[in-house]
DNA sequence: ATTGGTGCAAAATTTTTGCAGTTGC
DNA sequence: GCAACTGCAAAAATTTTGCACCAAT
C-alpha cells in the first residue's frame, strides 16, 4: 500500500474519531499524524517531536504525547514496548496485524504473523471470559548475524 | 512449591551465578532476594524498596535496581512490562513458564500456558534464525467482571 | 461564546550514574 | 590490599500537568 493512501485513510479515521467524540480538528493533529505515518514505524514520542521540529518548530512535547494517545484511541496507532526505555508507537493502518522478534544485540527486527498463535490467544481469552483489546507479543533473542 | 524451598533455590542460584561471574556475595543481595521472593510477584523496584524499608531501612534505591538486574542475569527473575509506568519483575523459580492476560479496567490477571503458542514461537525463531532469550506475551482486555 | 486544544515550563516518575566510603575475598 | 559493592544525592530520561492564551465549532 502506498504511503499517500495510508496517510489519507489515517486522516479520515482521525476525522471520524474526532467528530464521533466531539473533539476538535486542529492543524497540529493533522501535521503530527502525517509525520507519524511518514516516519514509518516504531516511533517514540521524542523521535516524532524531533521530526516535527524539522519543518514546524512550534509544536510542543505535550502536544505530541497527547496526539499519540489520541491516535491510539482512534484506532490509528498502537503502543509497543521493547523495554528500551520509552514507549514506541506503530501505525496500524494498511498493515496486517503482526508480532515482533527482536535481536537483543543489534536490534534487528522481524515482523511475523502466525494464525495458530492468534487462534490460541482467542481461545485463551474465551476460556477466561476476557475480551481482548490488544495483544503484546514480542520475542527477544539473538539474530543469525550476531550469533555468528 | 513451598516459598521456603523457592527461596533456597533462588539463593543457591544467586550464589552460583556470583561465583561464576566472580561477583561478591553481600548481605544486601541476600536480603533483597529474600524479600523479592516473599513479595510474590509482579513487583516494581519501588515496591521492593518499600518492602525492604520495613525491616532494613539502610538499603538504597540504586542497590535495589542493581540487584534486580543481577537477578535477571542470574536467571532468577524476568522483566514484565504491563505498560503501567514501571518495569515489573517476577521470580521464575518454582514456576512453570507462562504468559499473562490482564484486565485494562481493574488489573485482574490470569497466567496461562499454551503449548501451541510455545511451539509456534520456537518455529518462528527457527524460521528467522533467531535464538530466543526471552518471551514477552501479554494480552490486554476486559475481564468478565468488568464487562458485566 | 463556549469549550477544547496548545505551548510552555514546572513537576512527577522512573531509572541511572558519579563518587566517597565500606566490605568481601 | 584490591576491586567490587553500597548508599546517597544528583542527574538523566520520560511523561504528565497546570495554566494562560488561542482557536474550532
Amino acid at each position: 500500500m502506498m504511503k499517500k493512501e495510508t496517510k489519507n485513510i489515517a486522516l479520515k479515521r482521525l476525522s471520524e474519531h474526532l467528530s464521533e467524540k466531539k473533539l476538535r480538528a486542529t492543524s497540529q493533529r493533522e501535521i503530527i499524524l502525517g509525520t507519524f505515518i511518514d516516519l514509518g514505524r516504531h516511533t517514540t514520542a521524542e523521535e516524532l517531536y524531533e521530526a516535527l521540529k524539522k519543518f514546524d518548530s512550534s509544536i510542543g512535547h505535550a502536544t505530541v504525547y497527547r496526539a499519540l494517545r489520541l491516535f491510539v484511541d482512534a484506532g490509528i496507532a498502537r503502543e509497543l514496548n521493547f523495554n528500551d526505555g520509552s514507549v514506541r508507537y506503530e501505525s496500524v493502518i494498511g498493515k496486517e496485524p503482526h508480532d515482533h522478534i527482536i535481536c537483543k544485540k543489534c536490534g534487528a527486527m522481524v515482523e511475523f504473523l502466525d494464525e495458530k498463535i492468534r487462534e490460541a490467544q482467542d481461545e485463551i481469552a474465551k476460556k477466561y471470559g476476557y475480551s481482548i483489546k490488544n495483544r503484546s507479543h514480542i520475542l527477544f533473542g539473538i539474530c543469525p548475524k550476531c550469533r555468528r
